[in-house]
RNA sequence: GCCGAAAUGGCGGAAUUGGCAGACGCGCUGGACUCAAAAUCCAGUUCCCUUUAAAGGAGUGUCGGUUCGACUCCGACUUUCGGCACCA
């Protein structure tokens, strides 16, 4: 039998409720903190015990914190668009936020059970129409904006057209925009554009844009998935197929850079910072223009070795490529379509699995610049339509895929890198060794090193028009449409003019239309195409028809800028008071799963940078720091998961340790960030420690200890008191609730042993345990006569350091670096004094027999090492 | 294949600046209390040799190096986990 907790942590949390005790209130006289947990996607299952990991931990530094009287910003909210609530939909019938609902109740309580100090006034949800308004104004403020690369951050797009009616495009490098400069227009031609070949242009520069773009459509769940998303339902059993299909997109790659930049600054895991690194994928090279022989048209290429251009003996194009068709001879075509077919169906994900290469001739050729010499033209799916212009020179003889393709296509491989071996045999890619036969009658790099070579030949490229210097990268535009209905409509009316226009701002939240029935629409559309009143519009002055965009948006909307909503969450006239976020801005920590290192964490960050741009917010970055709670493991060292049986469900824990017990344990596990196996037998042990602490505390008829009283501590007792108070004092902001608690272990052992106990000692590790396990420390405190919250009454305990030393050392003796003897004595007794306390041990003197002294190592306080012979 | 993180008793882990390896907890062993059990309390618990103690030896994934001294620093390797994967 132990202490009651079900009784005493059901008073508090009512207590807390009832008197708003974690309310937060903008106060400039204050230092502030934003103590973020990861938003939620209030699953039907309930909360598991991944979450109270993180939210235990922030839990613990926020109250930390305000005991130190900092003023914290601890928020929760619910991230509740998704697809398993419609598929939930889809076979029931029962509309989504009705079970949305449900599961946002059962997560509530279950995270009001664990005794987390959330201000409850700031709760948002993703499908609330006053919440989802603004991630609709948000895209409309993206959509209308471009990114300006001569001063690298986004503009209203009111800015470009103002540029446009002016002087057309001629201060703009179109390139950047369109791919080329064939559409460039002056002021006059910009004016003589209709309405809608004008949107046309716009649309290459606005951040949000529609394209036609091979999407991975999944068929079972009736809709897109993003890149990303793929391999998560190919993993769950689904299929997933390439089509071409109309997508919203966002220029998330025009922030590459600084996406890429920023990152550096911010203090976040090494290792998510180096996949945010790897997605963006920067690499630098050049691009180099190809000519067709017999055709004014060119291919453009991306290469990061133009130093070994002389050994490009080929070219290959995406099966894609838009010049496939017009390269291709009557000939080759039937060979050529049917492998444009095959590649295409295949998703990109097939592609990688098979490495075996494969390829047909165009029976087109370039001219390689370089060597003058006709190169043929070949396709092939290891060439890839998404990275680069989706063609390639290829160098067999320094590029492992290209020599593949090469020896298995009897290409040839010419040797421009000075190799160690016969690049017949094998590829080397080193760029150790100088060029060589890399010379023509008005440019040479032989003998160049690497970092020569590109600057001479980039140089070469430049004068001559054909190319220049390129960074490239991997991260690709952000497919930003799902055909689903649980999900925030998109704001956007398409007429029947073929013109577009946005929702607007006034009209919005463009509510979601009520629906009877969830099932895919049959079509590609969404669902949402089937409530005709709600699609159909018609402009009421002109009485021109449209029809309202049926795409939704995905899931990361909502949670990319939730974390803003949160300062500002009832405000109805902007999504975000600016003055307020200069208070609370940024996030100072901000805990959740590794899982989302690439995607929340960079979709996050992406519109946070438009936002600035744009001057919605006051910062470059959201999240300052950032850390990752590990897995936590079933009792078999093996994932959770239903089939295993070994999911562990923090109501069962809750009912029969308390919330004390499961916030204490999750903590006392290990370190926050590794991966660590549950222990049902680690919950009952430190539900033994607090129940050790009731007792400390209060008798078996729960009357304060007799033995408290106000009497002197001991100077151990004191010593161990002071040293509690530091190492949790410093435990805490580093984030190591695991020894933090280990030593308050100590101090409660130890408590136990003494004849009297100190009532201000008691009183104050009370206040040291309360962010740990801050039921029972309310509770404590309160028996103490305390009539308010321990929160609002109490603060941190200070530590004196001088206190936490002990007078007298244990000093080790060595010889050779062998331990042979310990000994007591007074701290900092001088050097000399401790060797001859070393000298004087009965086992030194044993070891020392008949060896001479060669060295002498003293520590203060430490050791004695004597080096002998 | 490439990038990143990690490896310590029977188990989770501690030792953050090179200075007593194994704090704290679990488990286990013995004891106290009890008619008995639970709960609680006390003692012990890295391994080997030893009747015990003293004393000794080995020991932080493997091999080697630096150092009076290495879990900690350096080099090579093994294994596990996470990510990326024809990115030109």
């Amino acid at each position: 039998m132990g202490y009651n907790f079900t009784d005493i942590e059901q008073k508090w949390q009512e207590y807390w409720e009832r008197n708003k005790t974690n309310k937060t209130v903008e106060d400039p006289s204050r230092k502030k903190l934003y103590i973020l947990d990861m938003f939620p996607y209030p699953s039907g299952a309930g909360l598991h015990v991944g979450h109270p990991e993180g939210y235990t931990a922030t839990d613990i530094f926020t109250r930390f914190q305000r005991l130190n009287g900092v003023n914290v910003l601890h928020p929760i909210g619910w991230d509740a668009f998704g697809l398993p609530a419609e598929r939930y939909a889809m076979q029931t019938n029962i509309h989504p936020s009705v079970t949305t609902e449900e599961n946002i109740n059962t997560f509530r309580r279950q995270i009001k059970m664990l005794g987390l100090s959330y201000d409850w006034d700031r709760e948002v949800n993703t499908t609330d129409p006053e919440y989802y308004r603004w991630t609709q104004w948000i895209f409309l403020k993206i959509y209308n904006s471009w990114f300006d690369f001569r001063v690298n951050k986004a503009r209203p797009i009111s800015e470009l057209i103002a540029e446009f009616e002016k002087q057309g495009c001629s201060k703009i490098d179109c390139t950047l925009y369109c791919g080329n400069n064939d559409c460039c227009f002056n002021a006059n031609g910009w004016r003589m554009m209709s309405e809608l070949e004008q949107q046309k242009v716009l649309i290459d520069f606005r951040l949000v844009y529609i394209a036609e773009i091979p999407v991975n459509w999944c068929e079972a769940l009736g809709t897109v998935l993003a890149n990303e998303e793929v391999d998560e339902w190919v993993e769950k059993g689904y299929t997933v197929e390439r089509k071409p299909m109309r997508q919203w997109m966002m220029r998330i790659t025009a922030y590459s850079e600084r996406l890429l930049e920023d990152a550096a600054q911010l203090d976040w895991p090494s290792s998510t910072v180096e996949m945010q690194k790897n997605w963006i994928g920067r690499s630098e090279g050049a691009e180099v223009d190809f000519a067709i022989a017999g055709s004014s048209e060119k291919i453009r290429v991306f290469t990061t070795r133009p130093d070994t251009i002389f050994g490009a003996t080929y070219m290959v194009l995406a099966p894609e490529h838009p010049l496939v068709d017009s390269v291709t001879t009557n000939a080759q075509k039937k060979e050529v379509e049917t492998y444009k077919k095959q590649s295409i169906l295949k998703s990109e994900l097939d592609r990688g699995m098979d490495k075996d290469k494969t390829g047909v001739f165009t029976g087109g050729f370039a001219v390689n610049p370089a060597t003058g010499k006709e190169i043929p033209i070949w396709i092939a799916d290891y060439v890839l339509m998404g990275y680069g212009f989706g063609a390639i020179m290829a160098v067999p003889a320094h590029d492992e895929r290209d020599w593949e393709f090469a020896k298995k296509f009897n290409l040839p491989i010419i040797e421009v890198v000075k190799s160690p071996h016969d690049v017949n045999e094998n590829f080397y890619v080193a760029k150790e060794e100088p060029c060589v036969n890399s010379s023509n009658s008005e440019v040479s790099i032989n003998g160049l090193s690497y970092a020569d070579a590109f600057t001479k030949i980039v140089g070469w490229f430049e004068s001559k028009g054909i190319g220049r210097k390129k960074i490239n990268y991997k991260l690709r535009d952000w497919l930003f449409s799902r055909q689903r209905y649980w999900g925030e409509p998109i704001p956007i009316i398409h007429w029947e003019d073929g013109t577009m226009s946005c929702v607007d701002e006034k009209e919005l939240p463009l509510k979601l239309p009520n629906l009877a029935k969830f099932q895919p629409s049959g079509t590609t559309e969404s669902p949402l195409a089937i409530a005709a009143d709600w699609v159909n519009v018609v402009e009421p002055k002109s009485g021109k028809k449209g029809r309202r965009e049926t795409n939704t948006m995905p899931q990361w909307a909502g949670s990319c800028w939730y974390y803003l909503r949160y300062i500002d969450p009832k405000n109805d006239t902007i999504f975000c008071d600016i003055e307020k976020q200069k208070y609370w801005l940024p996030i100072d920590l901000y805990i959740g799963g590794a899982e989302h290192a690439v995607l929340h964490l960079m979709y996050a960050r992406f519109w946070h940078k438009v936002l600035y741009d744009l001057g919605y917010v006051t910062t470059s970055e959201p999240f300052m720091k950032l850390r990752h709670q590990g897995t936590i493991l079933g009792e078999n060292n093996k994932k959770m998961s239903k089939s295993l049986g070994n999911v562990v469900n923090p109501d069962d824990v809750v009912n029969e340790y308390g919330a004390d017990a499961l916030r204490l344990f999750e903590m006392f596990m290990g370190p926050l960030e590794e991966m660590k196996p549950w222990s049902t037998k680690g919950v009952e042990g430190v539900y033994r420690f607090l129940n050790r602490v009731w007792r400390l505390y209060l008798t078996e008829d729960e009357k304060l200890n007799p033995l408290i009283t106000d009497g002197q501590p001991t100077q151990d007792f004191l010593r161990v008191y002071h040293q509690t108070v530091k190492k949790v004092t410093e435990d805490i902001p580093a984030l190591r609730f695991n020894t933090a608690i280990a030593k308050m272990m100590i101090f409660v052992n130890e408590a136990n042993k003494q004849e009297s106990l100190s009532k201000r000692l008691m009183e104050q590790f009370i206040i040291v345990l309360s962010p740990f396990a801050p039921h029972l420390a309310e509770e404590l405190w309160s028996r103490f006569g305390h009539t308010e919250s321990i929160f609002k009454s109490a603060s941190w305990p200070s530590f004196d350091e001088s206190l936490t030393i002990m007078n007298t050392v244990e000093v080790v003796a060595q010889v050779n670096g062998k331990i042979r003897a310990k000994f007591l004595a007074p701290l900092d007794t001088p050097e000399v004094t401790l060797k001859d306390l070393a000298l004087a041990e009965p086992n030194m003197k044993v070891h020392l027999d008949g060896k001479q002294i060669v060295k002498e190592i003293i520590v203060k306080n430490k050791l004695v090492n004597l080096v002998v012979k």
